[in-house]
DNA sequence: CTCCTCGTCGTCGAACTGACTGTATTTCGG
DNA sequence: CCGAAATACAGTCAGTTCGACGACGAGGAG
């Protein structure tokens, strides 16, 4: 809501006191998975200014004026990764962060966006960060990792159980390989997110069998050893029904 | 994120400029659902004050200072409802709502909050408010049902499709029923939200074979006509796997 | 006493899953 | 040029869960 308070603090019907309301600042904070050498990985920035000067942190920044958060996250996906918007990334909003004191200097709300995007380059330091990088995630979780700064540990934690579940009741691990791609290559994509692979038989069987999840094309890939296999695009479905459960997690109700 | 603005916009690094940066208000807005009659309800209010005068609208307001979003969302749902913060309910954030002019007096986002609580009285319009009552989901989205304020018309249908969804896949159903209740008081939880009732017989057999959704108890209630339902309580668990689907998207892959 | 309601329990086939085996195709080492 | 290794792909089988449906019995209403 937003006015009713109006109502509340007994203020003139039609005007609005900024002054009684405490000032908020927002701002977006990204997520960015993707796949890199079979491992999944996070986009972090290092700090160049206080406060956490030195720590690594999230990309994100002030949603402007005139625009709502998910065209500031594409803007600021687009500054730290060259991302442009015409690139297959799903972007999905994962929650909003309110601490009164996650911010030192004042009170800022950030909204969480997760974005997973297919192979991307390594970032060059933006003009505003000292640095950015990818880090895997096995090593962001390790205990000796780096400390993020801010609340930003927390979003990862709960961007990286968003992905993990959604791999489960969705297609979206599409959206992590570049197309046309393999079941295999499809395949890795659970392995790295979920630390564990599905078994290949019964994957085959599910991705094939769930209507629009893959489209065939008449293309083989180049292989190693062994058959050519062939080669799919994204299918039009978005869900999975059933589920493909994370191969640790079949035995719920024992 | 927070503090990379103070990096990209190139101020003193421990320094803040609130100036530079657009005055944004922060409030949560609830929808808070109930069954009620055998219908799916939500609360709404009826605008005392422009902009909207006249229109209902969710429920909400304000954040203070010192307190985060759940600690808001608390409040005005007591506020609001007479319900404390001891009641079983159920409060989970729905998402954050950023279009720049959806409150035509300034730039406002709202954290909206879904709420889950077994049957409620009937509120007495706050003092804030012109008026304040339950409306069922079906007069709600009626063709000539009432037109929201701001954007709630869009946050009451996501808030709609969480319920919805969340029944599937978690035990959630048992917050809308109070204890002790009959199986059948549980199937009429998922009849009203889902608009179709789950089969009698299968419906039992997956409650009782999930292990902690409900916990029996010795008593029994009392019938208008027949043997006496067995009373239970709410169990430990959250989670149902596999989830129960809605009875009319059965057949996904046909 | 009888009808009717509804809580409770059981059955059956279909669908899906996990675990596993088998076969064909390609590359590489020798 | 040939065999070994690796990989894509197909198939089997038992166990579990699901939807659909029917049977039994306890109690109140007429």
């Amino acid at each position: 809501m937003s006015a009713e308070q109006g109502r509340q603090r007994a203020q003139a019907p039609t005007g609005y006191d900024a002054s009684a309301h405490p000032p908020f600042a927002v701002t977006v904070d990204l997520a960015v998975f993707t796949i890199r050498d079979g491992a999944l990985s996070v986009l972090l920035v290092e700090r160049g200014a206080d406060p956490y000067s030195g720590h690594w942190a999230l990309p994100g920044g002030f949603i402007e004026p005139d625009e709502d958060a998910p065209t500031a996250a594409r803007r600021e996906l687009a500054e730290e990764t060259s991302l442009g918007g015409d690139l297959p990334v799903h972007l999905e909003q994962l929650g909003t962060y309110t601490a009164p004191d996650r911010d030192p200097r004042m009170r800022v709300v950030s909204i969480a966006y997760v974005v997973m995007a297919p192979g991307l380059a390594d970032p060059q330091a933006g003009s505003d960060a000292a640095d950015a990088r990818w880090w895997t995630v096995e090593d962001l979780l390790d205990a000796d990792g780096p400390a993020l700064a801010f609340d930003h540990a927390e979003i990862v934690r709960d961007a990286l159980e968003r992905v993990r579940s959604k791999l489960e009741y969705t297609t979206l691990a599409a959206q992590f390989v570049t197309e046309p791609f393999t079941l295999a290559e499809l395949r890795a994509v659970y392995a790295a997110v979920w630390g564990l692979a599905p078994d290949l038989g019964n994957f085959r069987r599910k991705v094939l069998s769930t209507d629009g999840f893959v489209l065939p094309t008449d293309e083989r890939g180049a292989s190693s050893s062994g058959p050519r296999p062939l080669l799919f695009r994204r299918g039009p479905a978005t869900a999975l029904q059933p589920a493909m459960l994370r191969p640790q997690a079949n035995r719920p109700l024992d």
